[in-house]
DNA sequence: GTCTATAATCAGATAGAC
DNA sequence: GTCTATCTGATTATAGAC
């Protein structure tokens, strides 16, 4: 039997998938650094190493690259949540997700969205994979931030969907930036800071 | 004496003033709207109502335009501050503040600046005008915070750099139009509850 | 200063050979 | 699928008449 086609198409594949993790890897490091808008195709083709014409058999649009990347810090999301104990106090498991949210922008691996740009919202909300996973997210984290509030842990007056707002927008905090940039403080002090106040607010105890 | 002509200039030159303020303003909400990447020259022209060219005459690129929207909402926060109690106690002072950002954001009012882009950041830092304002509002929060802090009324253990990036960080706070897209409360609600937050915190108290 | 018209450039996307 | 070369349209900025 003459293997050999089947191993060659296998390896082939392979190095297309490597391709592809390449460019969504660039793509994410892009978006948390400028944005959908400032990054430009040209640069990701560069960076990746291959003509922009290539980038274009991979992924059909520019939203449709950055959409890969959102899909995949969905995807990271999902497994550090449901690595999480599920016989945990709720409230432990929420700040958990906060922190890891805190830290994976300030390691520079978070993308970001422009808060308003129709054509990438069009294309990210006709993802299927990008929706299904933000509905998986915000289910799981909805059902922990109830349960913290009927425990008494969490705030009972406010809605869980603003408790769950705040905490998605700390993928886009702006603090976590300002105070890296005087650089006072470590990256372990600054995601405590932020995630304390998050918590804990900024009133005196 | 003939006045015409002393008279007719001062017309003239209270209708260019009347027009670079309508110029700011447009470009203060296209730029609350959709920032300044998404914020075109040909729209801020045509939602003025003048030619693309009469507008690089009164400023000489993209650039300028976003950072005389940035000096104005500068200017009206130092209006806001000073005309604030000085005798009130400081905590009461930041909340108004940070209650002022909120509603101005929600108005639509509050330009968005892209977190990153070397150009505007290099156009404003070189703003005489924006500059002292940030460093005269940074001053007087600074003040009121670490008064705040000294009556126990605000956590002594944060540094209070980090507080006033909290406060500044309100500005682009995506909660809020979060919450709204929700349509299930009020501005006053949703400016409540985000202002709250802020301070008391999400845990139960 | 305002206008029309146009330059100059840049960025997203594609053609077509290999 | 990958490349070079190119197209197309949008966008910042300016020339030059009035």
């Amino acid at each position: 039997m003459n293997l050999a086609p089947v191993i060659k198409t296998s390896f082939k594949q392979q190095m297309l998938k490597a391709r592809e993790v390449a460019i969504i890897a660039t793509v994410n490091r892009l978006l948390a650094e400028k944005g959908f808008e400032a990054m430009t195709v040209d640069e990701v083709a560069a960076q990746v190493g291959i003509a922009k014409a290539s980038l274009y058999k991979h992924f059909s649009s520019k939203e449709e690259l950055a959409a890969a990347a959102m899909v995949g810090v969905m995807r990271r999301a999902q497994s550090y949540i449901r690595a999480l104990p599920p016989n945990a106090k709720p409230l432990d498991n929420l700040r958990a997700v906060v922190r890891w949210t805190l830290e994976v922008k300030l390691a520079g691996d978070m993308p970001s969205l422009p808060s308003q740009n129709s054509t990438l919202r069009a294309t990210l909300i006709a993802n299927k994979d990008y929706m299904d996973g933000l509905m998986d997210v915000s289910d799981r984290l909805g059902a922990w931030i109830e349960a913290a509030q009927a425990s008494g842990d969490l705030n009972p007056d406010l809605p869980a969907i603003a408790i769950l707002y705040i905490f998605f927008a700390r993928a886009c905090d702006p603090v976590l930036e300002f105070l890296r940039m005087g650089g006072l403080y470590t990256d372990e002090q600054i995601v405590s800071m932020v995630l304390g106040t998050c918590f804990e607010g900024l009133n005196a105890r």
